[in-house]
RNA sequence: GGGCCGGUAGCUCAGUCGGUAGAGCAUCUGACUUUUAAUCAGAUGGUCGUGGGUUCGAUCCCCCCCCGGCUCACCA
């Protein structure tokens, strides 16, 4: 704050009359017995009466959040980590010197009140003050009370006061926090081992994505930020870990967008002797609990539309559900260059020696993606595009694979893991050649991968899991940045 | 990165066909001991995103830049 308005002058100048008459505005000591919902609960079903006679006194602390005023009395509303309270301050129950420094309280000062519980003539539950006592005084004013903080730039920027005048936004972050808590107690009663892997990698492995590239000085080498942890957690599996799980971060150097965040959170778990089969299963048992528990229903709203979550879900193939979707006959699709004319009237632009499985994929990306709504597994993916994936046994073409679509967003992606050494590494000698093609996106090599591989990577099959887009989607929040608490944006101009 | 839209008081927003700006809330003063966006009376508060240009004069017109939103591209 370069230049102090009067608001912020004022504020200043009570710090110090406070201080003239031997109070401390940053006071320590004040000691909290119940929280506000506490209080709410002990006398919900009290009347007036009953209230009369109690000889209850609680003492809570939170921030004022309004104040209306009537000469000598003032109605507060309090609100702590829990919630609000409404609180009743009198003169002749603080006494004229308290109330004298009480009237000197802003909104958004942090308090502390002591009192005792009643009902208001309009049958609220309240706090009638016996003390008040100030415990941090705020310098900064609030946003208004009625429309609140709605600039989004100033509610990603200063998260903390679009969390102290929002209350959608606090119970966006209390439901992330549980969903990520009954995830990991799901993981972990069915035997699933947390552990971290390395967030600096020498060779960022594991998906297609640009990374960040970071340097270690006394090493004096140029380390990755991890695009994702798949390799090192294989690389447990094969050390004995038969079911792993690590819930992080990921970074992936890419545009900025309702759905894209450079920083994201994923949970990955592998579990050997398992088949994507039984990983579409588990992903429907984990998804659907979670959603009821967190929601209430397995029919949730997303968008304004209903999401049914309901298992079993959808399991079409990728070829199926171009045919389904795209209103195209399967002759079509299973030929390269009649895929290829389809392609061009769908209006997309590519190249023309594309691949066919990557065209089917483009085709899928266009005319499917958006149209899955509902929870929906889609299985056969082109070998060409999935360079981790363990080809299926009778149809070398196409791997065993699945991604996971619900509100026309890729949730999740799976697939039984190539564990052949030999097959890796021709996969991987695809991949360098398409990097030395052009393709900055492409797989690198990792030698030390291959190694874990040529010790015995048991069958296994292995999954990613959006947390940020499934958060999105439990909470019915339109953009990432809704669902990340400091979400990235560019420097704040000087 | 491209396109479109936006940035005015602490907050939410008006407005000026170019003559240096208003409202509500917040704040301050006064009245008021059961309010719920309390009410009533009065007052304070702005380098109109930054820099430059045109002009007698720019918050307004023009240009560059910064920041944000949506969207396309890329991606999860």
């Amino acid at each position: 704050m370069e230049e102090l308005n009067d608001l912020l002058r004022q504020r200043r100048a009570k710090i110090d009359s406070y201080r003239e008459e031997g109070l401390n505005p940053f006071a320590n000591d004040f000691k909290v017995t119940h929280t506000t919902v506490e209080i709410a609960g002990l006398h919900l079903d009290d009347d007036a009466d009953v209230l009369m006679e109690t000889e209850a006194e609680y003492s809570i602390a939170g921030r004022i959040m309004a104040r209306r005023d009537f000469g000598k009395a003032a109605f507060l509303q309090l609100q702590d980590g829990a919630g609000r309270f409404q609180v009743y301050v009198a003169k002749n129950q603080i006494g004229d010197e308290d109330f004298e420094l009480f009237r000197k309280l802003d909104i958004g000062d942090i308090v502390g009140i002591s009192g005792s519980p009643f009902r208001t003539k309009t049958d609220e539950l309240s706090l009638r003050a016996s003390t008040v006592r100030l415990l941090t005084k705020s310098l900064l004013p609030l946003p208004e009370k009625w429309h609140g903080l709605t600039d989004v730039e100033t509610r990603y920027r200063q998260r903390y006061l679009d969390l102290i005048v929002n209350p959608d936004v606090r119970e966006v972050f209390r439901k992330r926090s549980r969903i990520v808590s009954l995830i990991r107690n799901f993981m972990v009663d069915r035997g699933y081992l947390e552990v971290e892997t390395p967030m600096m990698q020498p060779v960022a492995g594991g998906a297609t994505a640009k990374p960040f590239v970071t340097h270690h000085n006394t090493l004096k080498m140029d380390l990755f930020l991890r695009i994702a942890p798949e390799l090192y957690l294989k690389r447990l599996v094969v050390g004995g870990y038969d079911r792993v799980f690590e819930i992080n971060r990921n970074f992936r150097n890419e545009g900025i967008s309702i759905q894209h965040n450079p920083e994201f959170t994923m949970m990955e778990f592998y579990q050997a002797y398992a088949t994507y089969h039984d990983l579409m299963d588990f992903t429907e048992e984990l998804i659907s609990q979670v959603a009821k528990d967190v929601c209430g229903s397995y029919v949730i709203p997303y968008g304004g539309r209903d999401v049914d979550l309901t298992p079993p879900w959808d399991r079409l193939t990728l070829k199926e559900a171009i045919v389904k979707y795209g209103k195209i006959e399967m002759n079509v699709i299973d030929d390269r260059d009649l895929a290829f004319a389809y392609a061009g009237t769908l209006g997309l632009e590519l190249d023309k020696n594309i691949g066919h499985g990557k065209l089917l994929t483009e085709i899928f990306d266009e005319v499917v993606e958006p149209k899955l709504w509902q929870p929906t597994f889609i299985t056969e993916y082109p070998t060409e595009i999935s360079p981790l994936s363990r080809k299926n046994d009778e149809r070398p073409d196409v791997v065993d694979r699945f991604e996971l679509f619900i509100v026309g967003r890729e949730l999740a992606n799976a697939f039984s893991e190539l564990n052949d050494p030999v097959d890796q590494r021709e996969r991987f000698l695809m991949q360098l050649e398409e990097k030395a093609a052009g393709d900055e996106e492409a797989h690198a090599m990792d030698e030390d991968y291959i190694r874990a591989l040529e010790y015995g990577l048991p069958p296994t099959a292995g999954e990613g899991i959006g947390i940020d887009r499934l958060v999105m989607l439990l909470t019915d929040s339109a953009s990432i940045r809704d669902v990340i608490l400091f979400p990235q944006l560019r420097p704040e101009a000087g």
